[in-house]
DNA sequence: GGAGGACATTGATTGAAATCAAGTGGGCGC
DNA sequence: GCGCCCACTTGATTTCAATCAATGTCCTCC
């Protein structure tokens, strides 16, 4: 758990400022907490807290990926969530990480003292309303995930995921969602695997599959592009009416 | 969604009124939800939503048992939660019910009207951290549930059902957990197919091998009794110790 | 009391993904 | 440049759960 202190950041500046748990803070309310803000920074494949373990600090990712797993007595491992730069970690009220967080690629952390946090939290109520908002928004993914996961094919498993990360990979870089796009997998097969309830070689071999037939084409392991996302998006099992009101 | 008006029970003389969203409130903000809110009964089977749906309110379940799921395309269903008394139902902010909602058993609800009640929750922050409270409750829970849904074999995730309904029956109860216990199914094989992502027969064999088995018995269908109940806790595949601090 | 239907069990067979088992290929250190 | 390691691919086989197909068992309603 050795980690970097880095230079801090002045909120103002920062990438995440409008999609984190502080989006909804004034001026005023974001000066108590850069207060008691301070950065670290995990290494690629740095654990970043064990289950069970006492968490003294929760946390915005302001870069990086991390990843949320739970494990069963004899190894099988499932993750349950994925850290995408702006998402929260740690929960006020709770003193021991309830999941394994691990850092996929190297990640910095905008980190709150747990105790002066949840104070915070009594006293501003746009830091609580943005986090039941940010909750709400993963309780809905999670429930997402459980479909996939109960009732989706390997195939549509894989074509799922690469959905979704051509998706944020699009809003990221603020491109206009085109029919025709690339992206770099930030996974390893076996990262994907441990995601969508499959082994390695059932993600390997799905992969293989969509390339063969020019769903996707790939440029070395991780390098993906999509020629026909509305193809892409037909393997995925999902409705592909939007699900716009009556 | 032909439904019965019910009389309006005092907040005060609530059976879940310790559990639900209104947990923290104080007497006067008690009076102003009561104000606001209106009972509405389901029967068994009735659809309370689907996905989709304008919901121009928020409830929660008074008592009986609801079912959240979602639907492929070609017809495949999985459930992704299942509303207990005093679990809430609706999202403040959201126009549109985001799952299909279904009683499982005849069901009452305390409902309130959307817009009023996001009104208060800006007003008291009591009802605010009560459902930020119960919202984290729920994805850890739903957490839980994509590790069975990925990981678990069919035997562990029947075991794992029946665990968790035998737990909340027995808190109900306010029974001690003893290591014998018995309880009621409140789910068909057919929805406790979709809840753990199997296919009903599957279920059905799985009850049966584990009664074979010894590791319950059945009276009826739907009643079960455990004679050992860290036996089927073995069964479950999830750690046998508690996971407390070190 | 019997017909009908919903819910459940059980059996036979198939099939998708897991498992077991070699390989391949590229990057890195020496 | 060589070898090694790691991430990944591919192949052969097994296995668990799905599927297809009868029954069985209540329960309700005439």
């Amino acid at each position: 758990m050795q980690d970097i202190e880095l230079t801090t950041v002045d909120c103002a500046d920062c990438p995440i400022r409008h999609r984190a748990v502080c989006a909804r803070c004034e001026t005023d309310e974001l000066e108590l907490l850069e207060e008691i803000k301070y950065y670290r920074t995990f290494e690629a494949g740095q654990t970043i807290a064990w289950t069970g373990d006492r968490l003294d600090f929760v946390a915005t990712v302001v870069n990086g990926i991390a990843t949320l797993s739970q494990t069963l007595e004899d190894g099988r491992t499932q993750m349950v969530g994925l850290l995408l730069p702006s998402d929260f970690m740690g929960r006020p009220g709770r003193e021991m990480a309830s999941y394994d967080v691990t850092a996929t690629t190297e990640v910095t952390m905008c980190c709150f003292r747990r105790r002066p946090f949840e104070e915070l939290m009594r006293t501003t109520p746009h830091i609580a309303q943005r986090l039941l908002e940010m909750t709400l928004d993963e309780l809905d993914a999670a429930r997402e995930w459980m479909l996939l996961l109960g009732r989706k094919t390997a195939r549509e498993k894989i074509a799922s995921l690469l959905t979704i990360i051509a998706r944020r990979d699009a809003s990221l870089k603020l491109d206009k969602v085109e029919n025709s796009l690339e992206f770099d997998l930030p996974l390893t097969r076996e990262a994907m695997a441990d995601y969508l309830g499959l082994t390695l070689e059932t993600v390997s071999r799905q992969v293989s599959a969509l390339k063969r037939e020019g769903v996707i084409e790939l440029a070395g392991k991780r390098h993906i592009s999509v020629p026909d996302f509305d193809r892409l998006l037909l393997e995925t099992g999902d409705d592909t009416d939007g699900g716009l009101p009556v």
